[in-house]
Order: C-alpha cells, then structure tokens, then sequence
DNA sequence: TTGTAAGCGTTATCAT
DNA sequence: ATGATAACGCTTACAA
C-alpha cells in the first residue's frame, strides 16, 4: 500500500469534527450514547464518500494486536487441513482477523521458523494444524509460555493449558467398525496414516476395541500403516496387502483419500465394492462423495471445528485451562457399505 | 501479540546510545560507512543479548507498506496451487515478506472481497491464483489501476498492463502429444478440466496441433471436458468413455489428478498401463511419482515460477508494463508411457 | 456531546 | 559518527 488516501483527519476536516470524533463514530462504539445522531450520520456519510478505510498497521501499533492468526502446517495439500483453514478462515473474517500462512517447508527449522514468526510480531496467535512432527511438544509449551495463544488442530494437546479441537477419533473408529461389523464383516483391514500417528492411531484403536467386544478373534483384524495420507499410498498398501494374498471383507481408512487408493487397489484385484468387500473412510472430505461408489465415511464437523478453533484463537486470554473441544464424528453412508 | 518487550529504546538505554543509531545500524544500511565498528558491534550485541525484534506494525506504519502479500484462490486444496503457493512463500521469505491468505469462498461475492481485503489496507501486493471465474478481467484491471500490483498465476493476463507467470501451456501440450505419437499411438484422449479453462484448453490445443500436424486425422482425437480437476473427474469422465466402447491407445490429461483418476479407470476396465493405453499427465505435482505405475508428465517448474512471482511481487513499481514470464515445461518420463 | 493531546515503535531528516 | 526530533494514523484518557 503507498501512503494512506484517506485518513481521520480528512473525514474529521471534512466533517467539522476532530478525529477522536472519528475515530469513535467509525468503530462504532459508544457512539449510540455519546454522540447526537446528527454528527453520527454526517460524520458517516463523509466517511462512505472519502471511502475511508482504517489503517491496520496504525492501530495494531496502537492496540498492540495485529488481528492476524498465524496458521502453521507441514502440508497445504492435504485436504482436510485445507478445508479445515477454509473453515477457521470464514469463522474469522466477522471478527475482521485474517490469516498468515507459514509453511513448515519454506521455514529452515522447525523451532527456528516457529520462533521467528512470533518474533516478527505479525501475529496475535498461532494455530498449529496436523501433526508438524518437527515441532516438539516443549516447542509449544514454550511458545505458550512466552504468553502466545496457541490452538491445535489435528494434534493432540501436550498439556491441559494447550487449546485443541479435534474429533472423538475412538468414536470414529467405533462408528465405523460397528457399520462394518453389523453390514456382516469379518475380516477387518485398519488402514493408517503416517507411522506414529496420533490420530490414526486413535481411530484404528476405537476401531480395534469395537471389534474385540464384538468377539472378532484378533487374527482377523490387521493393521496396515501407508506412511501418508495420500490416495497413492492407500493404493500402495492395500494392494500390496492384496497381492501377499490376503482377502478381507473389509476396510477401514483413517481418512478418505487412504480409503479412495485402497478402492482402486481393490478393483485393481477385481474385488466389487461393497460386495466383496466394504470400504469406510474418515473425513468426509471433498472427494468422498464423487469417489467411485461414493465413500461411505466417518465425518468430521468441519465448519463446527473451525469456528471452535476461531473462538478459541481470538478469546481473551484467560489464565491456563485452555479450551479442549472434541466434536462427535458422523457416520456418512454412501454406497461402499 | 501483547506489547512490544523490547524496543529500539530499550536497546539504545542499554547500549548507551540513540534509538536513530540503533535503527539504523539494525536495518545494516550504512552502518558500515556512518558508524564505528566499535558502536555497531556493541548494539548489535545488546540487541542479541534482550533479543530485540523490529515490531512490523510501527514499521508499517512508518514506511507505509507492509511486507505482507495477498494471496487469493479459489481453491487450496488443488495440489498444483499449493505447490505453487508454497514455493511463492519460499521465495518472499528472504525478503521478509509473509502471505496473507484470502479464500475465495469464505470471502462472499467476490469483487467485495477482492476491494475489501485491498481496503483493509493490509497488503502491499496480490496474487490471484487459479482461474477464479467470480473475478473478471475488469476487476482485475481496475485493481491495478487503482495503484496496486497484481500478478497472476494460472490465468492468462487480461491485458499487458497486468503480470503474470506461468507455463508455456501449448508447449507442454505439444511435448506430450510428440512422446506419444513417438510411441505409436494413434487414438488419443485429451482428458480437460473445467468447461472454458484457459490453461486447459491451451494444453490441449497444443497437443491437438502437434497431432494434426502429424497426420492424424480428427476423427482419432478425442476432446473430453471433466468439468474440474480432481482425481474423481478423472475417473469418471474416461469410465464413461471407455464404457460407451471407446478404445483409445493414449490418454493425455491435463494435470496430474486427472491422469490418475483415468488410469484408474483404465485399470477398472483392464486395460494395461502402458501397454493398451499409455498416459501423461501435467504438472509433476507430487503424487505423480507415487501413481502407480509412475506417471509419466509434463512439468511445471514450481519452484523457479515461484520464485519469478515473487519477484514481481516485491520489484518496486515499475510503470506499465508489467512483466509476463513464460516457462518452458519439461516432459519428465516415468512408467506410463 | 465533543475536543485535545499523549503516546504506540519506527524511520528519516536534519543538526551537531 | 551520532543525537534529536518530526512524522506515520490511530486509540483513549481526560478536559471542556
């Protein structure tokens, strides 16, 4: 932006009032009470024909918050991430916050590039999404504890006073598998994500438990870690499970694009779904629903997560119980089940 | 972030000298000319020792530009965006500057949010990524005329006032449909995205050319529109082909998605990759390498189109013409043709 | 009900 | 080679 057109002084000048005068009346506050309708309606009318527009950089100097959320991520390809920032994003915008995007790849070392966006000043707080495995828990204690708001999303809290929103993954897992097991499934395949996984892990355990107090004999439950999230590595694990011989009547992928690459494993081998064997996903995503059946998959609330996570980034700090929020997935059925 | 802990104030107490000087010996500039070794090295010091950072809002404020890049899309979750979005953010950051995202859909009708985010006067530069069919060209133009910088990635400038880089699109087109034609192949599918996409249909009118400058007659080459860009499109749009009895021995898509969704379907129908029907895709987005078998495709060079857009985002303004950078794709060869 | 003025942390333009 | 000081545009006590 070259220097500012239009500022408090021209509206004040042209509107016969000081800026202070201004400046109240254009934020809106205490403006019903402390000034007449008359100037009120003046004062707006110079402001909408000048087209005055606030200058940030002038009042985040002066109020000492920028309205920007910092929003941290190893990877904007994954689609739920981004719908997830699509939703924080729209939660966002009424309350005139934008958002700063930091790359994990762009940014040298993890704790380095951490530090220094917050450094930089140009952010009220941080949102963490997905697992960012090269930032280590201490990492983000620190952050909190130099007085930084910070909210997990996709990555559990590593202490209470650490804010998260995320979904019941064990829940997940348990909708699903109890789907599975009531359509008449017996030989489960849990398809996980990256190894060591937080989420992942979760969901395959919810999933795991539903089917042991159901009786299944644990030789008919495998777990297959992809090491990614990607459609080509649901592909890569599923047929590969395939070709070893193995014939479930069953798969569970911890999200829809792990679950979409096994599908297409699957018709590789010539196996019908949902005959031969039933697929559920996790996310909801996008894709879910164009997919080939159509995915049946466990939901999770994205707008709900978003505008929890935006609450919870612009709240007024208070003290050291952050806000944990856990949302109950939904079971979507389509035609893979 | 609460206010500042350390100011150029607290480091000139310190250090025993003016804020001026602490500025300016910070900033580097003339610091080697104007000031003695002797001070520069005991301010650069104490500024180590309180971990003294610039507060980019008084910066902003004072230079009136704020190192922060706007970066508008429709959709993030297009790999080859985000690819590009992260190679622009890597570019910018040497230079101090972050990206500011704006969705297209959390940000209502679109020349609002468009002015509105420029209003807010956050932004020193735009970027407008993708087609983002709700902008017209005239919105774009009068965004520039109005004393702003834009520039453009996957969309063809409306005019030579407005930068923008990109690919060579007809040229990629054209290597694509060489390979394959060298190959043997002789009923191709050109596989588009979404109905009137420029890039699309460049792509193709490339390959198109080349073809017909070989010999082939029209009756060989295959238009087909899949209305997007997903992997999902691309399956269904070569499952309906192919189910409505169409053999063809080639198939190129016009991004990587595509390609992978049509082998899919391919497969479905059992035929062999490449053996039956070779496939090139566009982009070399990361999942490419992954497909299986490995697609074969043309690339864009993410990084060096990155950096050119970063370029023309921070280059300081240079009347009106507006610099139109052009890259050469590369055809990289993998397994499936 | 409105005006006045003191900063917020920088940068840049003088002096010294 | 360094020190003062005036902006930058805004918010917020406090005065009137």
């Amino acid at each position: 932006m070259q220097r500012q057109k239009v500022t408090l002084k021209d509206v004040g000048r042209e509107a016969g009032v000081t800026i202070g005068t201004v400046s109240a009346i254009v934020r809106g506050s205490r403006d019903r009470i402390f000034y007449s309708d008359e100037t009120r309606d003046r004062v707006l009318a110079v402001v909408a024909k000048l087209g005055y527009r606030v200058n940030p950089a002038a009042r985040s100097l002066r109020e000492g918050k920028t309205r920007t959320i910092g929003v941290m991520l190893d990877d904007i390809t994954l689609p739920f991430l981004a719908s997830l920032i699509c939703a924080v994003g729209k939660a966002l915008e009424p309350h005139g916050y934008s958002i700063l995007l930091c790359n994990m790849d762009a940014a040298g070392a993890a704790r380095e590039s951490l530090l220094q966006t917050f450094a930089r000043g140009h952010i009220d707080a941080f949102m963490l999404a997905g697992a960012l495995t090269r930032l280590t828990d201490e990492d983000i204690l620190a952050v909190q504890q130099r007085g930084h708001r910070v909210v997990l999303l996709e990555r559990p809290a590593p202490s209470p006073v650490i804010a998260s929103v995320g979904v019941d993954n064990q829940a997940g897992g348990h909708l699903a598998a109890a789907k599975l097991l009531a359509r008449g499934c017996r030989r489960l395949v849990m398809l996980g994500g990256p190894a060591g996984n937080a989420m992942s892990q979760l969901r395959i355990a919810g999933a795991l438990a539903t089917c042991r107090a159901a009786g299944l004999p644990a030789a008919a439950l495998t777990v297959l870690e992809s090491g990614g999230w990607t459609t080509a590595l649901g592909y890569e694990s599923m047929h590969r499970h395939l070709a070893a011989g193995h014939r479930p009547d069953a798969v569970f992928a911890c999200n829809d694009q792990l679950a979409i690459g096994a599908m297409w494993a699957l018709t590789a081998h010539q196996l019908a779904i949902p005959d031969a064997v039933a697929v559920i996903g996790f996310d909801d995503s996008p894709m879910a629903a164009f997919a080939h059946p159509p995915l049946t998959t466990v939901r999770q609330p994205v707008a709900a997560m978003g505008a929890a996570a935006a609450e919870l980034l612009i709240a007024p700090a208070t003290a050291d119980h952050a806000g944990q929020r856990h949302f109950p997935p939904e079971l979507i059925e389509r035609q893979t089940t």
